[in-house]
DNA sequence: ACCTGAACACCGTTCAAGT
DNA sequence: ACCTGAACACCGTTCAAGT
């Protein structure tokens, strides 16, 4: 608010400059855009109202619907940006497999700079401009490891559903308060105390997952969402075959 | 409300019947978690308020507030309720694999039958007596097939998380209003949606993807999923060896 | 065309006051 | 201990009125 007014004041100071910088820039769908997407980053998707929006940009609620038809048109447009920042990878066809897995991983990257966003990714199909783009780098990766077409298609799908729900996981994990306060960013309790529900149980009726209390807590994040992509990945493969040998 | 009234006159009507069936039964947490769970079946999620669960228990939604800590408790122990809805499964070690695929089926129709209720799931770790159920159930059907302890405990994470983004994804589409207002309850015209937008892409920038719009589409959703589900068994007994054998 | 103040119809949650 | 009315501090969205 203050930055606005100074503005105005240096621009009524210095009445006409050459390169005549916009005093206070116009509304624009991308100045909103812009803002709504700093206010996740500072804090989370909850942050985000169109109040709280308009207040960093210096207006009310109502002056963003010129630019913007709904909340949920505005959270899809900043989810448009955020994948846009993602950079689609030049096929390498001995390297298929890391390439793939490196493309989720900065899908997932991106998603985890705006804690929240991936929430919105969550169910609205693929159909956006930067999100054509990703898709159509995991079947070009896809195919160039061999993959016959139907289980490329469906991998690229399944590959998009499980990253986009390991960074809604990841953004709620982060959110949840860990019972001491004095700890603010890890969530070591967290994994620690299911592992410690998992040891605890009676191991008549959990004889599996109470044995199996530190293998189920074992790995970080990345190893393990790793580990889900390369399975998707192996899997797409020989997922059809082994379920028409099986007679499922 | 108008039930409601009914039922207290009737009471007057008959002053005491053996039986005693209670003329309002008194609040608590189980009667609070049905009517909520009437709310979502009938509507969806956001249906569901505190106003709204009080309403249709006829009173005030600070009344609510001895039971329910919260509204995301509210959520939470519905969750809780739907998931014990899902019987396990007496694992058949021949039949490990189509029991693994009925049991997260089976998981999905419950969270489908309670539109957008799969979103509660997404984040909160499984750590609910009616999850460890389930949990345990998949770990025995993934040893029972020779999957190894650390695989297995990470396939069960995948499968969970996969099963509940699919749910996360049905419902959604069931929200979105398809274009065409005169039909209610088919999807169909969004798919077929993706489709045109997929084969109208530019072919030199979209080469793989225009090419296949058809098969990016092919499928319903049952067939999607169990895809899913097959890709990540499969490959969690491969995933592993894969990795380290081509460096990543 | 764009902006805005004020209002509308909602929320979750709290709290003093009742029984 | 349980319930409740009223209030508080928010929402998204609309709309008439301004420029």
């Amino acid at each position: 608010l203050s930055t606005c007014t100074l503005e105005k004041m240096s621009d009524l100071d210095e009445p006409r400059s050459r390169r005549d910088r916009p005093a206070k820039p116009p509304l624009s769908r991308a100045l909103i855009v812009n803002a709504a997407l700093e206010l996740v980053k500072a804090d989370r998707l909850d942050a985000v109202t169109l109040r709280s929006v308009a207040e960093r940009l210096d207006t009310g609620p109502a002056s963003l619907y010129v630019y913007v038809s709904n909340r949920e048109d505005l959270l899809e447009r900043m989810l448009e940006r955020v994948l846009s920042e993602v950079q689609t990878i030049a096929v390498e066809p001995l390297h298929w497999r890391e390439q793939l897995i490196d493309l989720f991983t900065t899908v997932l990257d991106a998603l985890s700079r705006y804690p929240g966003i991936a929430h919105v990714a969550l169910g609205s199909l693929l159909t956006w401009s930067s999100a054509l783009d990703l898709v159509e780098n995991a079947l070009a990766l896809l195919r160039a490891g061999g993959i016959p077409d139907q289980e490329a298609a469906w991998a690229t799908d399944a590959l998009f559903l499980f990253t986009v729900a390991t960074g809604v996981e990841h953004s709620i994990e982060r959110v949840r308060p860990p019972t001491e306060p004095h700890h603010k960013s890890t969530s070591i309790d967290y994994i620690g105390n299911a592992r410690a529900v998992f040891a605890s149980l009676p191991v008549n009726r959990y004889p599996n997952l109470s044995s199996m209390a530190t293998t189920m807590t074992r790995g970080d994040d990345l190893e393990r969402f790793r580990f889900g992509l390369n399975a998707i990945i192996s899997g797409a493969r020989s997922s059809l075959d082994n379920a028409i040998a099986e007679g499922a």
